[in-house]
Order: structure tokens, then sequence, then C-alpha cells
DNA sequence: GACCAACCCAAGCGGGCGCTAGGGCGCGCT
DNA sequence: AGCGCGCCCTAGCGCCCGCTTGGGTTGGTC
């Protein structure tokens, strides 16, 4: 991908290079980037398969426009919340109400994201990927941190193996949510706030675990 | 697979096929079963691509047997544990432990299924792929009601609900597994289930926990 | 009304894919 | 010694993939 000299930063694209990206990555989250053809896609746009030339360079470049997109869409609500100065666990629980709402928005890149990123992650080409989820993984962990420090967590498990279990269970649940479905985002979030924060069981266990 | 008619049930196969589905089971787990060709398992194995073909007759036949192994054996690990007779939160306790345990024992085959169950279970041949785990979330779900009648659970989030966190979160922890990583298995379950089960936030001062 | 840019079509190229056909080699058995 | 069989090789077929090339059509602009 080519930087523009006119608009080198904001990266300004067609309404149908957009409609395009959402169409494509809708194949790619339901069978798989490396099985969706281009002539699927073009297919589904209406269009025949070299024609989507005149909009990307390559099947690579669609995959990518859809997960910068993604990411700094994402992203800057991430930060948003994180700089609103509320006390540790209101903002993880925003943090939280942030991941599942996308979910809603962008089901898609969710779904591509969790299950194109191992692989996409080892191409050169893709390392902003990395870099995102690496920048993600500070911002929570140091939220998590706080809320460690300040009382309102649990400190007797490390705040990264936390975390990780909270981004797992998150996103992994693009795999059963549908839109249509009975729960709204929220109400999802609500539930699984219930259970991290309070504990499954009943009351704390008495006898030691380890 | 044309079924043996001397062994129609137990299905013998040599130890050079097995060695190749460990092999051909390890690149599909990193590189994904459609970037991976035919002629990459074969390199791996040290023969030619047509060699393979004396031991299966399809690429797909690979990722089957890699797939039929794997949930065979864990079924028989579950449903043991789950009619020991012991209590609802043990028994919880004893299925978190297991399925972390396929972490060190069949990572591979872990992270096959997690990766490409949602597109290998559109084809009518991998069918087998819902039976199995529609099966595991029965057994799952059941101990996890009766947790919830016992009064060792809690009851105001749906067992449903509460299974799907659980399943997401053990199976996607083998993206990040390392078996050269300073956790062993059960030490990654006992993390899991003091989180789960005694929740994230401190509750009511715990003065015996310091 | 000439022009341009944005889109799209028609036709097909080169390459890599899964898979096949037929033959060679060595080990264990009788 | 002779044979069968498990295992692998040599050579390549046919298909579908991502992508290219050159040209046609349309709507907005001056």
């Amino acid at each position: 991908m080519t930087a523009d000299p006119v608009t080198p930063d904001v990266e300004f694209v067609s309404a149908r290079r957009a409609e395009i990206v959402a169409i494509a990555g809708e194949l790619f989250a339901t069978r798989g980037y490396a099985n969706t053809t281009v002539r699927e896609i073009a297919d589904a746009a209406g269009i025949l398969s070299g024609s989507l030339y005149h909009h990307f360079d390559s099947k690579e470049s669609m995959i990518e426009a859809l997960m910068r997109d993604f990411l700094e869409d994402i992203g800057h609500q991430y930060t948003t919340v994180a700089s609103a100065g509320t006390d540790p666990v209101t903002t993880l629980r925003a943090l939280v109400h942030v991941a599942f709402g996308a979910l809603a928005t962008d089901r898609a890149a969710v779904a591509v994201m969790l299950n194109e990123y191992n692989v996409l992650v080892q191409y050169p080409r893709f390392s902003f990927l990395r870099d995102a989820v690496e920048a993600t993984e500070r911002l929570w962990i140091e939220v998590l941190d706080a809320g460690m420090r300040a009382g309102g967590l649990r400190q007797d498990v490390p705040a990264d193996a936390v975390y990780r279990f909270l981004r797992d269970a998150i996103w992994v649940s693009v795999r059963w949510y549908r839109p249509d479905g009975p729960q709204r985002p929220d109400a999802i979030a609500d539930d699984y706030l219930t259970v991290l924060l309070g504990g499954l069981a009943t009351r704390r266990p008495t006898r030691r675990d380890r």
C-alpha cells in the first residue's frame, strides 16, 4: 500500500471500496480468509473478479483494510475509556462493555481478527496487528494493576494472566454471538462481569486451593 | 474412508500413519489447514507428496483422523470424570483440569479444533465434530446445573452462558500456552479456577487470604 | 459537447494446488 | 528361493487460484 501524497494520514477511500471491504469481511469471517476466493467476493459484490482490482491491488489489501479500520476504531474507544479518570473497577467494566459492543458493530472484523491473527501476524505486512494487540494489552493490564493496587481487585493472580483470561473469553464469544439473538451485547457484558467480578462460587472457598 | 470389514469398529492404522497425522497436525496448527500444502506435510515427513496417498486418500482424511482421535480421547476422560460420583464443584474442577491437560498432550489438535471448527463443521463429512461438541456441552452443563441446585454455584447466571465462558477461555489459552513455558497446565488450571470460582473482586475484606 | 475519472467487463495467463498412475525396493514369511 | 506387501519414488495431469490487460460505459464538469 503506497501512501497518498495529498492525504498521507487520513486514508480516504471511496464508498464502494468500503462496501466491498464489508462484503469481503463477512465472507472471511464465515468461511475463512484462505477459503474465500476473489471470485466469491466479486460475486457477492455483484461484479466480476477482475473488477475488484480497480479498488484493491491484492486480496491481502482487503483483509488489511478490514483489520486497520477495526483496530483504529476500537483503539480510540479503549483510550477514551482508559483516560476518563474513573476508578479502576469502573474503567474495567467500561472496557468490557466496549469489547462486547464491538461484537455488534464489527462482528465480521472481530471474527476475522480472532481466526486469522495467528497466521497473518507471521507476515511482516501484518506486523501492525501485533502492535495493536500489544498496545491493547498494556492498556488493560495498566487498569488491572491499578485496580489491584487500589484494592478493588484481588492480588493473588498475576494481572497478565487475568488479562488473557478476560480477552479470550470476550473475543471468542463472537463464535456463538448472534446479532438477532435474545441478548444485547451489553447484557452479555453484564453477565460476564457478574461471574468475573463476583465469582462463580456462592461463597469464597474456605480451604486453600493451591 | 471405507470401513475395514475385519475390524469395523477399532480402526487399526500403522505407526507411520499416526506419525504423519501428528506431523500434519503441527503444520495445521501453526499455519492453518487451508494454508498447509500436501507438499509441506510430505517434506516434514521426509517423503514426497504423492507418497502421502499410500496412507490417506485425501488431505481431508488427515485432519479428520487428527480430530477423531482427539475427540475420542478427551471424550473418554470427560465421561470418566463426570461419572466419578464426586460433588459438582469437585467434578467441575476435575473437568477444567482435564481440559487444560489436553493443552500439553494434544496441543496441535486443540489448536486445530479451535481454529478450523467453524469452517469444517459446515461440511457433512465433519458433522461428527458438532456431535462431539454438543455431547461435551451437555456433560458440562449437567455438572454446572447440579452445582447450582446443590448450592455450590451461584444461580443468577444461566448455566449455558457460564459454560461458554468456561469453554472459550480454556481452549483459547492454546494460543498463548507454551509447553516450555514457566507454568504447567495444572498450575494454569488452578489460576483459572481461582478467578472463576472466587471472583476477581475483593469481597468483604479477606482477612485470612493475605 | 468534449473530456475525464470512476467503475466495470471480457478474456485469459502462469503457477501452485490436490491428487493419480505405475513402477522399484527391501523385509518377512513360507 | 520365491513371493507378497508395505512403503516410497518418478512424473505429471487437470483444475482453480490470484491477478493482468485492454477496452467499454457512465455521470459530473467546464
